[in-house]
DNA sequence: TTATCAG
DNA sequence: CTGATAACAAGCAGC
DNA sequence: GCTGCT
């Protein structure tokens, strides 16, 4: 499995019918793979020969074997070269069916790099009703279990392309943070916030100042069908926006120092009471997270309604969510008015109640080890540039979740897990 | 998943 | 072109 | 400034 141990290049000729000789064009390394290397080394060497079968070698990229000039390749290239060299050369096949003597240069006059109209194998790529191209339709996502099939990256891709006309509007204008599971939810993942790269013109990004890296952050935003599914191909299978939306995005992609005022995204329009039970089923390792289990959901959804109650004893109005795991998320809408800075100390003083309402029941202490058999009432999700999965999004768990909203009534009768891509239909 | 680099 | 490799977040708390 | 946690 080493280049080392076959050859780096062929060199290539055509043949000059005036002067019945052989004319060398350049090398080619390049459209191999190892079996096909493999193949050609071992044809080339029942063809060594001693001498030169060419009469003018310009250059040499290093030491040169020759052999008797009878193979035929087929070659695609950029352009020839002012010497008549074709430049960066790739190796598509060998053809049986042609004599060495057959290949020439077409009129004497090497311009057109076009040896291959044959073309070669492309896989088709898969579409779908808004042509947004689809890479590898078929790997899978979700292993099978005894609840559901496997799932494939398309499935994650049509889930996205039905639910669009939930979720979009939760996701118009906001930064967007992607949690991208190239390889599957028990693959590597990772966090993808700023786009460097090339884009469909129908992707909008907005620059968004980092305090941290000194410099903007250029942040998707999903704003159309075509977008969350382009978004869906990268492999994110969490949709993760701000709290807040830009107003105006051409001061946002301005350099102006007043963007931010002008743009809005320092005003959140809602906050957040992000309810994370450290109730543990007992079969997680040391050291790991508490994984989603019954009691800790009950114990959770207790923590849910006596907010509720408390919200309500205040004239405020409340949403509840699923996350698709053990964890429930209360939402507050806003007047995009107070910037993050208050939501946040807002949700601190809220937490802060509840632990002394609920000391035994309501948490906010830092230390993991301090919140075990508590609900962690996390109010720091409340700070500017911090992302929850969003409502209606899928969640990277066995049995494929998804983040669902809760009519309070209901919530006593609902368990998060029976929300599911396979039945949100 | 994509860009980049070397072979 | 093929194959390998790297990069893909950031705020807050506490020491 | 570094580490852990989210
Ligand atoms: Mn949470
Ligand atoms: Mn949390």
């Amino acid at each position: 499995g080493n280049r080392i141990d076959f050859f780096g290049s062929l060199l290539l000729a055509v043949y000059c019918m005036k002067e019945k000789k052989f004319k060398f064009v350049g090398h080619t390394g390049s459209g191999f793979d190892y079996k096909l290397l493999d193949t050609v080394y071992s044809k080339l060497q029942e063809l060594k020969i001693e001498s030169m079968p060419i009469d003018h070698l310009p250059y040499m990229n290093r030491e040169t074997t020759w052999v008797k000039p009878i193979l035929v390749a087929e070659v695609k290239f950029n352009v020839w070269t002012k010497d008549g060299i074709m430049r960066a050369p790739i190796f598509l096949r060998f053809r049986e069916d042609k004599k060495p003597t057959e290949c020439t240069i077409q009129a004497d006059n090497p311009t057109k790099g076009d040896s291959n109209d044959v073309g070669y194998e492309i896989k088709e790529q898969s579409h779908n009703s808004v042509d947004v191209k689809i890479s590898n339709p078929d790997k899978v996502y979700w292993s099978k279990t005894r609840e559901h099939p496997e799932f494939t990256k398309k499935d994650l891709i049509n889930y996205y392309e039905f639910i669009g006309p939930l979720i979009l509007p939760h996701l118009k204008d906001r930064p967007l943070s992607l949690s991208r599971y190239p390889n599957g939810i028990h693959g590597k993942s990772f966090y993808h916030k700023n786009w460097d790269q090339p884009k469909p013109d129908f992707v909008m990004t907005a620059q968004v100042h980092s305090e941290q890296r000194n410099d903007n952050i250029n942040y998707i935003v999903c704003n159309n069908k075509e977008s969350l599914l382009w978004i869906a191909n990268l492999g994110c299978i969490e949709m993760h926006p701000w709290y807040s939306r830009i107003n105006d995005f051409d001061s946002c992609n301005s350099s102006s120092l007043l963007y931010e005022e002008k743009c809005e995204l320092n005003f959140p329009d809602f906050i957040v009471f992000d309810l994370d039970p450290y109730i543990y089923s007992g079969k997680e390792k040391r050291g790991q997270e508490p994984e989603y289990n019954r009691a800790g959901f009950r114990a959770t959804v207790e923590v849910a309604f006596e907010l509720y109650d408390f919200l309500r004893e205040l004239k405020i109005r409340s949403y509840i969510k699923t996350s698709g795991k053990s964890v429930l998320h209360i939402y507050v809408p806003v007047i995009n008015n107070y910037p993050y800075e208050q939501t946040r100390n807002f949700s601190e003083i809220i937490a802060k109640i509840m632990v002394s309402k609920f000391p035994n029941k309501v948490t906010t202490e830092w230390n993991t080890l301090k919140r075990k058999g508590n609900v962690f009432f996390d109010y720091n999700q409340n700070s500017r540039g911090k992302t929850l999965a969003s409502v209606y999004s899928l969640r990277p768990t066995e049995s494929a979740t998804i983040s669902m909203p809760i009519n309070w009534k209901k919530l006593d009768s609902i368990l998060p897990t029976e929300f599911r891509k396979s039945n949100s239909l």
